[in-house]
DNA sequence: ATAGGGTTAG
């Protein structure tokens, strides 16, 4: 087989969009994926012809989109009332948090609204009698005459989109403005009606409206602009939005603080750079638009997005400063931003001066901090807060259970996870899209395979449209599970959806490949995307990095749910690939790229089942690592502390001193600092590198647990990997004083499960010389010693751990008297008198020691100074 | 015109 599968793209749309628009019927018959189909094509009917008012219609009247579409087409069928979900994720959005959050039905309040009561009557009206156009149209011509102004009609409007009525809200408003001559007052309707769609996230039918409205002569207000640039905002094209900005300015309108807002708030949501902001912020002040609160907020929002606590920070003293005051929005957008930045403690620190400032928490803000805490690793603190908030009679809604729901799938405890369902189902909430991917991603990351499928396919029975998230959780944790053929079948139900992939999605099959050491194949799956418009990120480059030097076959294993894959291979590999692709060019020519992804699933399935043997060429890997980080370098993607593991880690598979020295300068082009320490302490050097090294763990330290702790491991598994066992030592016993890997230390006992096998190996060495130390000073050890080593944590064989192996050897090569515990293969024991005994004897402490192959003639006693200076600790 | 939840690298 072929070691690179064909080239492939996973990102070409299907063309399944008919220019022509079918009849309703035939529309409503099919597949809940074609009509939303018809959400993105751009020619979006206005549906059948509009009662005509009484007055000579005007000869421009028509709205141009009509125009455009062939025809006739009623809203109720391209508007369907719950199909929201799908509508965002036909619209390429990363994220579907803006159209989940309408489930909350957030009715704007109409304080101030100065609608008659008649309107009211209307509204009830139109949604109770307005099953179809020509209903709604009566509903309207009977109240024609006793609505008032577009203010009755703006109300009636927006409330039906509040409602979700959509195509009742667009023909109202088509009905409103044909009736209405004043050009100001028909621009009210059409900001209105922009401002609608966009909160219902139909941005395309937004659009028209507004490019209907300035062609018939009332859509050039500041009022329009402000409507469109938020429904783009909201719907995250904060491009589009801050091109029409552009355009407002170019046509002679000047912004006000309500379009500023709009666009900063867009920024945030589409993630622009928080320098980016930053300018469009100073122009607005240049222009003499004073900021206020929401802006303050809207600034604070795109910090958080980017964990840039210190910048939110400065933006709250700032507001003070302005004599701005703050509000509830503003303290959870800045403990948002503070949480992501990983600061809880200071985080919980603002939380706690809320009070004091008239400010009490609510719901977003124990979902932020839970969540925060979370992230964190701080599960406790997590629960803890949970607790409060229920002893405060905080009330809990959707984004909160869904917080829980994802917190104990992370953790794999479903009891608890399965009793926030039960409490969902008693208070009436019903489990969204969010709720399930969760729980997908909770048992999918256990490896409970079972109980994936069966949620998965309750889902669908619930009629829960899986979105973009949810194919890319499965596809995700059938990879990592091993289950290609699983993924693969996900792959298609994705790709008949019509989805497009995003770069999380791409990552992941770039990071599948990788797992199998399949370098080249990552790589060329990596331009495709480039090609596909969509920019890899830092997760991208982190996978392939890591990939370097790692064999090309991966362990033939059984899955913990007990789903195997080999159940199919009772046919050939060769066998299958045609079938897959002959089934493939059935459908559609325009599928070949596709097909190479699910061939590459087949070749994944293969390579598991042991059928393919590849050479690892290394020097082919060097050339194409270092090509990729380069191109990283000229892509401008920032690399964080797990590309500098990655590259570490990269370091300690080269089977040379001079291969690993190429990829270490990999790492000075990056980074200085991590550069000077690994490199230092790879040479030996003490001293000044050790200082560095302090505060280079002080750094990653701010991390989470698991990211501090495989830095930790990177590192020292380079050292051990190039005999610096000192240094290697040092650095595990650094992260025991940190904490780094959890209560591993104990005296009767060592815990090496979270630890890389350099670093479980350093570590053992050290705990024996403690043990010795305690036997010296004729202290009573304990009656049992045991040294767990789990079972590894990436093998699927149970006990049989590459770590636990390692252990095992050097534990025999010591002569040391530990033995395996029989019902538990990974751990090893032995009783403290036999263990006393074997330390006293005369060259145990010799072989206790390590020593580094290089040191640095200055300070040749440094390390085991330290060492023992650490082990008083 | 403003806040919180679900996916990727170790």
């Amino acid at each position: 087989m072929a070691s690179t599968p064909p080239h492939c793209s996973i990102t070409a749309t299907k063309p399944y969009q008919t220019h022509q628009y079918p009849q309703n019927q035939r529309l409503k018959s099919q597949r809940q994926t074609r009509q939303s189909n018809q959400w993105t094509t751009r020619h979006v009917s206005l549906s059948k012809p509009l009662p005509l008012p009484p007055q000579p219609p005007r000869t421009a009247a028509k709205p141009a989109a009509a125009a455009a579409a062939p025809g006739p087409t009623s809203f109720s069928s391209l508007c369907p009332p719950s199909k929201s979900d799908l509508v965002a994720a036909f619209s390429g959005r990363r994220s579907t948090r803006f159209v989940s959050k309408m489930h909350f039905g957030r009715p704007k309040t109409t304080v101030g609204s100065r609608h008659s009561s008649l309107a009211e009557e209307a509204l009830q009206s139109a949604i109770r009698f307005g099953k179809d156009d020509l209903a709604l149209d009566d509903v309207l011509l009977s109240f024609e005459s006793k609505l008032c102004g577009s203010d009755d009609y703006t109300f009636l409007l927006r409330e039906l989109g509040n409602r979700g009525e959509c195509w009742k809200a667009i023909r109202c408003f088509e009905f409103a403005v044909r009736r209405e001559r004043r050009r100001t007052e028909q621009g009210k309707l059409a900001s209105s009606m922009i401002s609608t769609l966009g909160r219902l996230g139909k941005v395309e039918l937004a659009k028209n409206v507004f490019q209907t409205a300035v062609n018939e002569g009332y859509g050039k207000t500041v009022y329009t602009y402000s409507a469109l640039i938020s429904a783009y905002g909201r719907s995250g094209y904060c491009d589009e939005a801050i091109r029409v900005l552009e355009s407002m300015k170019d046509s002679g309108l000047k912004p006000n603080l309500v379009t500023y807002n709009a666009v900063i708030d867009a920024c945030g949501k589409g993630g622009v750079e928080f320098k980016k902001v930053v300018e469009i912020f100073n122009e607005m002040l240049k222009i003499g638009v004073q900021p206020d609160r929401i802006t303050y907020n809207s600034l604070l929002a795109v910090c958080s997005r980017g964990g840039l606590w210190e910048a939110a920070r400065n933006l709250f003293s700032e507001m003070v400063d302005r004599g701005i005051d703050q509000d509830i929005y503003t303290y959870n957008t800045l403990l948002d931003a503070i949480s992501k930045g990983g600061q809880m403690d200071l985080a919980y620190q603002i939380m706690s001066e809320m009070p004091s400032k008239n400010i009490l928490p609510n719901v977003v803000t124990y979902s932020t901090m839970i969540d925060g805490y979370a992230k964190a690793g701080r599960l406790e603190d997590a629960l803890s807060l949970f607790h409060e908030m229920k002893f405060l009679a905080v009330g809990l809604d959707r984004v909160l259970y869904n917080t829980l729901l994802s917190l104990y799938g992370k953790l794999g405890r479903f009891a608890e996870a399965l009793n926030v369902c039960k409490e969902m189902e008693s208070v009436g909430i019903v489990k969204d899209v969010v709720s399930y991917n969760a729980l997908l991603g909770g048992y999918g990351k256990q490896g409970k395979y079972d109980q994936v499928k069966a949620l998965y396919n309750e889902m669908k029975e619930e009629r829960v449209s899986p979105n973009l998230l949810t194919y890319s959780t499965l596809i995700d944790v059938y990879s990592k599970g091993g289950l290609y053929v699983e993924a693969m079948k996900v792959f298609r139900e994705f790709k008949q959806a019509g989805l497009k992939a995003d770069v999380v999605l791409y990552s992941e099959l770039i990071n599948a490949l990788c797992k199998s050491g399949l370098v080249e194949s990552a790589v060329s799956l990596l331009d495709e995307m480039t090609k596909e418009g969509i920019r890899p990120n830092v997760v991208t480059y982190n996978s392939i990095i890591d990939a370097f030097g790692r064999p090309a076959t991966t362990e033939c294993a059984v899955g913990a749910g007990g789903i195997v894959l080999h159940n199919e291979s009772s046919s050939s590999i060769s066998e299958r690939d045609v079938d897959i692709s002959e089934e493939n060019v059935q459908i559609q020519v325009r599928d070949m790229e596709d097909t190479r992804i699910i061939k590459m699933f087949g070749q994944l399935a293969a390579d598991k089942a042991g059928y393919a043997e590849k050479d690892r060429k290394v020097r082919q890997e060097i050339l194409c690592i270092l090509g990729v980080v380069q191109k990283m370098h000229e892509l401008d993607i920032k690399p964080n502390v797990v590309t500098f593991s990655a590259i570490l880690n990269a370091c300690s598979r080269c089977n040379s001193f001079e291969d690993a020295s190429m990829l270490l300068e990999e790492l000075r082009l990056f980074d200085n600092q991590v550069y000077g320490v690994a490199h230092g302490l790879l040479m030996g050097y003490r001293g000044s590198v050790w200082v560095k090294a302090q505060s280079l763990f002080d750094e990653v330290k701010q991390m989470d647990c698991s990211t501090a702790s495989a830095f930790y491991n990177a590192l020292t598994d380079m050292l051990w990997h190039f005999g610096q066992k000192q240094g290697a030592q040092l650095v595990v016993l650094e992260g025991k004083r940190r904490n780094v890997w959890e209560n591993a230390w104990e005296n009767s006992q060592l815990d090496l499960h979270l630890m890389s096998s350099g670093a479980a190996r350093a570590m053992v060495h050290a705990w024996l010389l403690n043990i010795h130390s305690i036997v010296y000073k004729g202290q009573q050890l304990p009656n049992l010693l045991s040294i767990l080593t789990g079972w590894g944590k990436h093998s699927k064989v149970v006990g049989e751990s590459a770590l636990r192996r390692a252990i095992e050897a050097l534990l025999t090569g010591m002569g040391a008297p530990f033995q395996v515990a029989k019902p538990n293969k990974g751990r090893f024991i032995s009783t403290g008198s036999v263990a006393a005994a074997w330390l006293k004897e005369s060259g145990t402490l010799e072989v206790l020691k390590l020593h580094d192959d290089r040191a640095d003639p200055n300070s040749a006693n440094f390390g085991q100074i330290s060492n023992l200076r650490a082990l008083a600790l």
